[in-house]
DNA sequence: CGTACGATCTGCT
DNA sequence: GCAGATCGTACGA
């Protein structure tokens, strides 16, 4: 069920990337279960990648964790409220990572709407990196969890999606990354077609 | 130390 | 469609 170290070590963070769709993440925090089909999903491509905070080798605190091995949490804060999740992939020191835009709930259902506060559309309830996070309770505390324990983990519950369903676009919001503003990095199936 | 800005969301117009 | 919220991080002085 449970993805294994090696397809996080895997090189293609793009293939990673567009392969997510249909995968399902799944979070237990202080003991809540809650989880979602994943929907959509951005590639970032470490050194060459403009938009990547690994852009050119920049190593800081914050990023630290996209250099560790692949099949682990990075969370940073974004904007002063948002808290935005991305696994790790490819081995140590080569700076891949996948933002998860975007989730169609399937756990855990009840708490996330609390989460959300006071939200009644099921339907918005995890679109956007930003929704995600605070829907499954992901913090930047969480920032560095092995996606092998049972606090963040990703399942593999054999759900298939039609590569034809797959859309693939630019990139939202890096709008500053001037060519690779307009790589095809994006995936993202329509949530009502799963 | 000061400042600019961001891998965003929401609510109001 | 647009502005406001809201603050950690990065970087230059």
């Amino acid at each position: 069920m449970k993805l294994t170290p090696d397809y996080y070590l895997q090189d293609d963070v793009l293939l990673i990337a567009r392969d997510l769709i249909g995968k399902v993440l799944c979070t237990k925090i202080k003991g809540v279960l809650t989880s979602g089909i994943i929907t959509e999903t951005e590639a970032y491509n470490g050194f060459p990648d403009r938009a990547s905070h690994a852009f050119n080798g920049k190593r800081t605190p914050r990023n630290e964790q996209m250099y560790g091995p692949g099949g682990t949490a990075y969370v940073y804060f974004c904007y002063g409220i948002h808290s935005l999740f991305n696994v790790v992939t490819n081995v140590r020191d080569v700076p891949h990572a996948v933002l998860i835009r975007g989730i169609k709930p399937m756990e855990g259902i009840e708490v996330m709407l609390y989460r959300r506060g006071k939200l009644k559309e099921e339907k918005t309830l995890s679109t956007g990196p930003g929704s995600v996070s605070k829907a499954l309770g992901i913090q930047v505390s969480h920032n560095g969890t092995d996606l092998q324990g049972n606090r963040i983990w990703i399942d593999d519950r054999g759900i298939k999606i039609s590569q034809k369903l797959i859309q693939i676009t630019p990139r939202i919001g890096v709008d500053y990354a001037g060519e690779a503003a307009l790589y095809p990095y994006r995936f993202i199936v329509n949530n009502s077609l799963i």
